[in-house]
RNA sequence: GGGCGCUUAGCUCAGCUGGUUCAGAGCGUCUGCCUUACAAGCAGAGGGUCGGGGGUUCGAAUCCCUCAGCGCCCACCA
């Protein structure tokens, strides 16, 4: 074999290894006898690129994966891309933009092609990017969201929907995107904080005689100078007066009860409006007044429907004013004109016509569209929606009840109370990139416009003539509702369509694969998909989608902000894989990682991940380069490290295996590599390391090879690349063979004792070595131990070779020419002749005795206290009377020494 | 406004239903080493009155109350 480098290289390494996987085909998944253990990636946007939350989210799921894929289960990861419909949408016509083209100019038609000619070429670049992570998705069941399959399932579960009654079309205030020209949902628009200012309008009262009994009211009532009463408004949107159409009072509003049955001028409008009373409003907030525009804010609207208001919606779709706003000869100017511009002008109109009272600074939120940025207009329109209640019903349960285990659980709550206060899910959306909703309109007998929901054009056609009574209808006489369907209603079936549950239900694949075993996912999106998917997964497939939901954090950098491309300070996980390899990568990110919290980036976490591969290489060189002899004996100190090594590894197979049942992986991770770089290499080969140039027994070489495999084995899913790499070099494999199915030892019984012994040996070699640290003594210089003890220490021959002893003597005297240090209660001491501070060493002992004489005199008062000699546990008394016996130990042997030391 | 969570070593965090794994880990820091696997390393060392205050208890990082600070989610008083 050749020389192995000093250093590894990943990147040799990488692209090696995913070729071969990939080619052996042994990522692939087939329904067989074995347990399926099934992931669902969470779809990445089609046209997306790779992110550091994506590489978090992907390593633990490949991690996930390629365990269970280990433990013999059939692990089958399905990867996919989501069509995104208003990302894409968005990004398809800045590009036409960019060409010159506007949307509005085309067909339909010609922007879809657009479309997808844009997500042929950017599409499908993520999935590339997660093959150098080391994904072991089975990429021949690579799907789309807007692939045949998915899209027909889309359309089947919508008129299933529709024909069960649970899906409905209403006019209802939405979240108007006056840029996209499209409602979106309620989860969509992010509030920010904005300066802006309160406007108070005054309203005047109508038809009034001036003089009118203001009574104890007085001081409340507004009069201008001829006398004439108005009240005042305030108002952060004085655009919308052109759609008031009435004004509200709190009922028990004592300043405001002089207006109760009147009616008022809605200012420059001239529009005469009642005054309403509702308890919605609040008394303390401006003057108590509220102005009513049932078109343009939720409250008004449902105070609208309460009172019978009129409705007048004042703005276009891209929240210019409408004729219906600019009906007034004072208003009639702002035909056209955008909705802020008309804010300012307007406000200038009020005060030159001397009905704005006065107007002040005011700190408010503004709802704003998550992709557009653009603030949010309530509009009122005809979409379509899915009645939630029925949903909310179905999928609280299993989640509350741990059928479906929430990880971490904190998430159960905020799931619940969501549930609880569900809202109906507006799923139209007013764009062309997604699946358009299978609803056709045509005109009935009576002139009417009818609806009919099919999942083609053709069969809607069949449906209408048969429900209409009119057979003459042809195809041109239906047309096809022109809105798509919310991206999260493709992707709310994800688990299911993958395996064609929908158009097949109870196909081989479903039956075998689902419910799916771990879904991982950011708690962002845990109502937008998490929760729906629950809900389709009980609709439609009968059960869970998944048995465990484990929630990511957000990778944040150094000092906490979320990663973001305007701050620039994400890194580029492609060049990260390069510079670190992508074990080192996917290592530093899960060593920062507990479910749920947020991971602080730093590049330290991805050196530390690439040293660890340094670390393993070079083990694996130490052991590679040994000169194997079946000549020689196994030393008693190689046959005591192999027992103890055996114990140490089964202890760490047992929180490995514990971790990972609650998925802390970063536990998990963090006990292997303590295993692997402290017990292993700094202890076990150290033990078994023979003298340079000279050969090791077989048996030993046997054994650390396979410690080494056992270690390589559970490290791999962790770090796929470098442990196959080693990996091949353990054993003849037959061609296609992978550690990818290298089981992992359970976790068997072990002696805690041979670890306890040997950590006490441990501590007697450090104490030696800190000694020799202390005094300057190289470490290849033999010395010779002193224990005062009667009997030899455990492992004494693991200590001799360790600590380079010459002599190893029991019962030793007190030497006052020797350095000492204790371990538990044994005294130790190295005698060094004339290299010894007596001065130096006298003081460290009086500092120990110092510390252990105030250490008994709590363990004595504690004893003294008959309360608790009397309420504690018989067990707990007990310690603390051997802490005191260990003490007083401790103290006699150090008081002895200094007695010694001080002749 | 409502809800959830957090505060332990310089940094990132672990410490489950109170008592030897109760004060821990990794990284960083300091000291000494280019010792034939690894300087991306080896050996050794230091570092916290567990956010403040109060309470329950024989005993509190752990349970309760309170204050302070931080974070997240939901709602949206125009």
């Amino acid at each position: 074999m050749e020389e192995l480098a000093p250093k590894y290289s990943p990147a040799e390494v990488e692209d090696k290894w995913y070729k071969y996987w990939d080619e052996n085909g042994l990522f692939r998944s087939v329904p067989d006898h074995r347990e399926p253990y099934t992931i669902v990636i969470p779809p990445p946007n089609v046209t997306g690129i790779l992110h550091m939350g994506h590489m978090l989210n992907n390593t633990i799921q490949d991690i996930l994966v390629r365990r269970a894929r280990q433990e013999g289960k059939n692990a089958l990861w399905v990867p996919g891309t989501d069509h995104a419909s208003i990302s894409t949408e968005t990004k398809v016509i800045q590009k036409l933009a960019k060409d010159g083209i506007k949307k509005t100019d085309l067909t339909r038609e010609q922007f879809l092609e657009h479309a997808w000619e844009w997500t042929h070429k950017h599409g499908g670049i993520i999935l590339q990017q997660l093959r150098k992570l080391g994904a072991s998705c089975d990429w021949s069941r690579t799907a789309f969201t807007m692939d045949e399959v998915r899209s027909e399932s889309v359309l089947k579960v919508f008129c299933d929907l529709y024909d069960k009654g649970l899906i409905y079309r209403g006019l209802r205030m939405v979240n108007w995107d006056p840029e996209n020209r499209t409602a979106i949902s309620d989860d969509e628009v992010f509030y920010v904080d904005e300066h802006s200012k309160l406007y108070y309008l005054k309203y005047y009262i109508a038809d009034d005689d001036f003089t009118g009994e203001t009574g104890d009211e007085a001081e409340v009532v507004h009069r201008d100078a001829d006398g004439r009463r108005y009240a005042v408004v305030a108002t952060t949107r004085p655009e919308t007066i052109m759609g008031d159409t009435a004004m509200c009072i709190n009922p028990k509003d004592p300043k405001n009860t002089w207006l109760k049955g009147k009616k008022v001028i809605v200012p420059l409008v001239d529009r005469v409006i009642p005054v309403i009373e509702d308890r919605y409003v609040e008394v303390d907030f401006g003057t108590g007044c509220l102005k009513v525009t049932p078109a343009h804010d939720k409250n008004d609207q449902m105070l609208g429907k309460n009172h019978n208001l009129e409705t007048i919606d004042i703005f276009n779709d891209d929240a210019t004013v409408n004729e219906a706003g600019a009906c007034s000869p004072a208003t009639e100017k702002f035909l056209g004109m955008d909705r802020f511009a008309v804010r300012e002008q307007i406000a200038e109109d009020l005060i030159e016509a001397g009905l704005m009272e006065k107007v002040e600074d005011y700190e408010n939120k503004v709802g704003c569209s998550e992709r557009t940025k653009v603030p949010i207009e309530p509009k009122l329109s005809e979409q379509w929606f899915i009645n939630m209640k029925h949903f909310a019903e179905i999928s609280l349960g299993p989640v509350m009840d741990d059928y479906i285990k929430f990880v971490p659980e904190k998430y159960k709550t905020t799931y619940r109370i969501w549930l609880e206060n569900i809202q109906d899910w507006c799923i139209s959306r007013q764009l062309w990139w997604g699946h358009r909703i299978p609803a056709y309109y045509y005109t009935g007998k009576y002139g009417k416009t009818e609806i009919v929901v099919a999942e083609t054009a053709a069969l809607a056609l069949e449906k209408a003539r048969k429900q209409s009574g009119m057979p003459e209808l042809k195809a041109e006489d239906l047309k096809q509702d022109p809105d798509a369907l919310d991206t999260w209603f493709s992707s709310w079936l994800w688990p299911i369509s993958l395996f064609n549950g929908i158009l097949d239900p109870g196909n081989e694949e479903i039956k075998y694969y689902y419910p799916t075993a771990t879904l991982v996912t950011g708690p962002d999106i845990i109502f937008f998909w998490v929760a729906r998917m629950i809900m389709a997964g009980y609709e439609y497939a009968g059960d869970k989608p998944f048995s465990n939901v484990y929630f990511t954090g957000i990778v944040r950098d150094s000092i906490g902000r979320k990663m973001s491309k305007m701050l620039g300070n994400s890194p580029d996980p492609l060049e990260l894989i390069a510079q670190y390899g992508a074990d080192g990568v996917r290592m530093g990110l899960m060593l920062a990682a507990p479910a749920g919290n947020d991971i602080m980036y730093d590049d330290k976490l991805v050196e530390q991940g690439r040293n660890f591969c340094n670390k393993i290489w070079n083990a694996f060189r130490l052991v590679k380069g040994w000169e194997v002899s079946d000549a020689i004996d196994q030393p008693e100190s190689s046959k005591a490290a192999i027992a103890w090594f055996e114990a140490q590894l089964n202890k760490t197979l047992a929180e490995v295996e514990d971790s990972m049942a609650k998925f802390r992986l970063n536990e998990a991770l963090m006990a292997i590599y303590r295993l692997f770089w402290d017990e292993f290499s700094s202890w076990y080969l150290e033990m078994v390391k023979p003298a340079y140039q000279q050969p090791i027994d077989r048996a030993t070489f046997d054994a650390t090879m396979g410690f080494f495999d056992q270690l390589l084995r559970l490290l791999h899913p962790f770090m796929p690349f470098i442990t196959e790499e080693l990996w091949q070099h353990l054993a003849q494999r037959a061609a296609g063979e992978s550690i990818m199915y290298a089981p992992v030892a359970k976790a068997a019984a072990f002696d805690a004792d041979i670890i306890a012994q040997m950590e006490t040996a441990k501590e007697i070699v450090t104490g030696v070595r800190g000694v020799r640290a202390q005094k300057n003594i190289p470490s290849k210089e033999p010395l010779a131990l002193n224990a005062v003890a009667s009997a030899e220490p455990a492992f004494a021959c693991v200590i001799r070779k360790l600590a380079n002893l010459s002599a190893l003597n029991q019962q030793a005297e007190k030497d006052a020419a020797a350095s000492t240090f204790m371990v538990g209660t044994t005294e130790f001491n190295v005698p060094l002749a004339n290299q010894i501070d007596v001065e130096a060493e006298l003081e460290k002992l009086n500092k120990d005795l110092a510390y252990l004489e105030g250490f008994k005199k709590s363990v004595e008062k504690k004893l003294g206290n008959e309360r608790f000699v009397n309420n504690a546990p018989a067990a707990v008394v007990e310690n603390e009377r051997n802490k005191l016996a260990d003490a007083t130990q401790k103290i006699e042997s150090i008081k002895a020494t200094i007695a010694a030391l001080s002749k």
